[in-house]
DNA sequence: ACCGCCGGGTGCC
DNA sequence: ACCGCCGGGTGCC
């Protein structure tokens, strides 16, 4: 890694005084950033009182909260001090608290505590108090508690020696961590942490199940059903937890309580994309889909025999005996004995009895049913089985733009009859009776968002299941996407999520929130025990982040092996890159453009102003490639460089800009956040940003902001967005007489060629200019093509009906997919298409493998061709050479530093014109 | 709480 | 004694 590699020594040396940090002042100050960059100002030994008060009982070295009582009725000032579940202990003594609450109230610090000791104590007991904050608030912090009386420990007891000793390293760490920044230390020390998080999670999981969907599960996906059902149902205690005598531990906190911890029914299911999550889980969904009706035969009989309930209702077979919410709100069935064991055995028996749908593995099917009805037998007599049958069979699924409705149809069985209910658009109903009569209720996390913040009937329902598909779109815990989801009432939850951590440990708090894994679904106990120690390095908040994953995760990639044998076993792939020779008129054309935009450029890397001038830089490349896939798709306005007249003229221009910069999708990247920009504007320096980034840049910087990128004085005012009209006038494309070039050309030729081979055949035509995508319809219909368009622009209903249409295997079914490059979620699914035609490259490469990979995944029979087109001696040849280098850069670097990103985008540029 | 604090009872040695 | 001292009541914030 770059930044890393150049500091070996210092490296060397950092860690070495982190050691001696850690061992020397172990929990006392030290001085690293955690992972909101506080940092400990110092201990202080407090009192709790009022203990014989309250019922909240602490063990020796459990971690307690602070929370603050403005409302307090004796003292404003009051300190509460509760343990983990929230009971109350004590309050923190009157002065102290006085001292504290100015603290706390002026967010100078957060403030934690621990019970190292006395906790037997009846009246009052002793608490370790440590203060965490921003560096600079360090110093208020500590003299307006010294004013009060209470001195902050900051450094622990040191000798003389130690004394210097550590002065001289602090000197050394600092210089240190100015040379190599805090996200190269972190990248360092993540990387290898990250690359293990997931290791052992890959072992085999107990057994396989059946299950009654009507396409054949695989033995991975088997394996991936049975592990979710016992995560369901098995009654295993939470990671962390231990039962000590009567009562139940946290080793972790220390935290102990006489009820059983409640339990997590779901966990993440982090298999790699394509490993068949989506099937898996409608799998899951139909184990204990029974309701009644669609029970298989035999299951009925056994269902008519069997007593029911004293209460007279059937209850949920998977409820488990301890804190159930069904159980405990309405009391049906607390005169049931049943245990852990039985709970697994009845749920066994649901796939006996979803068996009888199933067509695959016949041996090992009978053997295993004979073995269950053995079970069945056994248990027929008791009184156990009316746990059969659930109570609730609601199932509400979140996606963001997948056809997930298709799937339900193609893999379930046709005799089962589901109610699936897609809960989107402005027609959508809203009834929470119609909704709860469901059996599964589809929707988007916008729409659930939208829902939110008025009465949201989803949000008055509780539900059986609430399963999150793509599910880290909810990492960021201050989205209101978030937020809403984490307000969802289920009994059972489920992420799926090929890629449940993308940037830190952070991403994985929502998760865990929205599992409600106790104690991490508060913020607080999260940060405290694991974030902070894992973003510290610490060995053990390492290892404590890694159990705790494991627990809760089940991952595969593509290249696991099941009893060494791969996972998947993909039809052939096989790309090829088809050259492209423009005709003469083409390439006087193409030369034209490109001779005038190399001088440009030229004359911008001679002055080193090429991130200055980075729009006119793209807008050059964008031409270039235009160029290169259709005379037409140029845009009508040639902007020249001299000085806009109007401010009028000044803005369209720089939309102008804007719009090329985001149609060029090289600039995909907001260099604040260093994520994906969301509500993109552009800069009057033209550099695109999200707008509440830049915009939080701007008010830090209090009228002296620059542009990060170029240093330009930017402003909040001149931040210009695309207007709404987006789209081109298509009219503009249509007015003048279609034409065709030689992209098109290349890409008729291979569809007439296919359609003669095979008329089964289907295929996605791919490109990043929808323009392109709407010239290329007119010979399609020329030559009786039949084929549907998919791109950005279309709501969601009409998606949904498009990709129905297309992965449709009737006869009259359209063969063509026009796609537009960046539409559609990665889930997307077009295993209907075996050909793809990548119209102009991209320039990241992994844009184009993911478009690969909607049909190149779990569900495609036939061997798939991808043809890339490109124009020989043009900028797009140099593309593909970029998009090379790119790939082994996304590979070695973590978090790639912005120095970098600058540095090796002029050089791209450069190498894009040859210069 | 085997404390501190409060306030009433009490008052030479 | 407008004090000190004693011993009982009492006790988080």
């Amino acid at each position: 890694m770059h930044c890393c590699g150049d500091f070996p020594f210092f490296f060397f040396f950092f860690f070495f005084l982190l050691y001696f940090y850690q061992v020397l002042t172990m929990a006392a100050a030290s001085e690293e950033p955690d992972a909101d960059g506080s940092v400990l100002f110092g201990q202080l030994q407090g009192t709790v009182v009022g203990l014989r008060y309250y019922t909240g009982v602490v063990n020796q070295g459990e971690m307690v909260g602070l929370v603050r009582e403005p409302q307090n009725p004796y003292d404003r000032n009051a300190v509460m001090v509760a343990n983990i579940y929230g009971n109350q202990v004590g309050h923190i003594k009157r002065e102290l608290a006085a001292a504290m609450a100015y603290v706390m109230d002026n967010k100078l610090a957060k403030v934690e505590g621990v019970v190292h000791y006395g906790t037997k104590n009846k009246f009052n007991m002793p608490v370790m108090l440590s203060f965490w904050g921003k560096e600079e608030n360090k110093n208020t912090v500590v003299e307006s508690m010294l004013r009060r009386g209470y001195k902050l420990n900051t450094g622990g007891i040191k000798s003389a020696g130690t004394y210097i000793l550590s002065l001289v390293s602090a000197l050394l760490y600092s210089y240190v961590l100015d040379i190599v920044t805090k996200e190269a230390f972190l990248c360092f020390q993540l990387k290898n942490a990250f690359d293990n998080l997931f290791e052992g999670l890959m072992e085999s999981k107990d057994g396989e199940k059946e299950a009654s969907v009507a396409t054949p599960l695989l033995l991975h996906q088997k394996q991936a059903l049975s592990w979710m059902c016992s995560r369901e149902n098995k009654c295993t205690l939470p990671p962390f937890w231990e039962k000590r005598g009567d009562l139940y531990y946290n080793t972790l906190t220390h935290f102990s309580a006489r009820e059983v911890p409640e339990r997590v029914r779901g966990g993440i299911l982090a298999d790699d994309m394509g490993l068949g999550k989506t099937l898996t889980t409608i799998a899951l969904i139909l184990t204990n889909f029974h309701n009644g009706k669609p029970l298989p035969v035999e299951m009925s009989v056994s269902v008519n025999n069997m007593k029911q309930c004293k209460c007279g209702e059937y209850t949920n077979q998977n409820t488990s005996s301890q804190n159930n919410e069904q159980n405990s709100n309405s009391n049906l069935c607390n005169l049931c004995p049943y245990d852990a064991e039985s709970t697994v055995l009845l749920e066994d028996l649901d796939f006996a009895a979803a068996l009888s749908g199933s067509t695959s593995d016949a041996g090992f099917k009978k053997k295993k049913t004979n073995k269950i009805w053995a079970r069945v037998d056994k248990y027929l007599k008791t009184d156990l089985l009316h746990l059969l049958i659930p109570c609730l069979n609601d199932c509400l699924l979140l996606l963001s733009s997948v056809n997930l409705q298709d799937q339900f149809e193609q893999h379930v069985h046709a005799n089962v009859k589901l109610n699936v209910y897609l809960y989107y658009g402005s027609e959508r109903n809203r009834s929470k009776k119609f909704l709860s009569s469901q059996d599964v209720v589809i929707t988007t996390y916008n729409v659930l968002s939208a829902d939110f913040e008025n009465k949201s009937p989803l949000h008055g329902i509780h539900w059986l299941r609430v399963v999150l598909d793509e599910g880290h779109t909810i990492r960021n815990p201050n989205a209101q996407m978030s937020k809403a989801v984490l307000q969802l009432k289920a009994q059972r939850r489920w992420i799926l999520s090929g890629t449940p951590i993308q940037n830190s440990v952070k991403d994985l708090w929502t998760l865990l929130a929205f599992l409600r894994l106790k104690p991490f679904d508060v913020r607080e106990w999260w940060n405290r025990v694991i974030q902070r120690p894992a973003m510290q390095g610490d060995r053990a908040g390492l290892q404590n982040l890694q159990t705790l994953v494991k627990c809760i995760t089940l991952r595969r990639t593509k290249t696991s092996e099941v009893n060494g044998r791969p996972l998947v076993s993909l039809p052939e792939k096989m790309v090829c890159v088809e050259q492209v020779e423009l005709n003469q008129q083409e390439r006087e054309e193409y030369e034209l453009a490109r001779n005038e935009g190399r001088s440009t450029i030229g004359r911008y890397v001679a002055e080193g102003t090429v991130l200055r001038n980075y729009a006119d830089v793209l807008a050059i490349l964008m031409r270039l490639r235009q160029h290169c896939c259709h005379p037409d798709l140029l845009a009508k306005i040639s902007s020249d460089l001299g000085a806009a007249a109007t401010p009028a003229e000044l803005r369209e221009r720089l939309v102008e800009k804007l719009r090329l910069v985001l149609a060029s999708g090289s600039d995909e990247e907001c260099s604040v956040c260093l994520d994906s920009v969301c509500l993109p504007v552009i800069t009057h320096c033209a550099h695109v940003y999200c707008r509440p980034c830049i915009a939080k840049v701007i008010s830090t910087q209090q009228g002296t902001a620059r542009c990060p990128l170029c240093r330009s004085d930017i402003k909040e005012t001149e931040l210009v967005e695309v207007p709404l009209e987006e789209m081109e006038d298509e009219s503009s494309t249509h007015a003048k007489k279609w034409r065709t070039s030689s992209k098109v050309q290349a890409l008729m030729g291979n569809l007439l060629r296919l359609q003669s081979e095979d008329r089964s055949i289907k295929c996605l035509v791919v490109s990043q200019f929808t323009r392109f995508l709407s010239i290329l319809e007119t010979p399609l219909r020329e030559h009786g093509f039949s084929f549907v368009r998919l791109d950005g622009t279309m709501s969601q209903k009409k998606r949904a009906q498009v990709i129905q249409d297309f992965q449709s295997s009737a006869a009259n079914s359209p063969s063509i997919m026009l796609l537009s490059l960046k539409a559609g979620g990665v889930g997307l699914n077009l295993t209907a298409a075996s050909h793809v035609f990548l119209m102009d490259p991209a320039w990241n490469p992994a844009t184009e493998e993911q478009c690969i990979d909607r049909c190149h995944r779990l569900g495609q029979k036939r061997k798939v061709v991808v043809t890339k087109f490109i124009v020989k001696d043009s900028v797009e040849e140099n593309m593909v050479r970029i998009q090379r280098k790119k790939q082994d850069l996304v590979e070695k670097a973590f978090g790639s530093a912005n120095t970098d990103k600058k540095t090796s985008r002029i050089d791209d540029i450069k190498a894009l014109l040859e210069l």
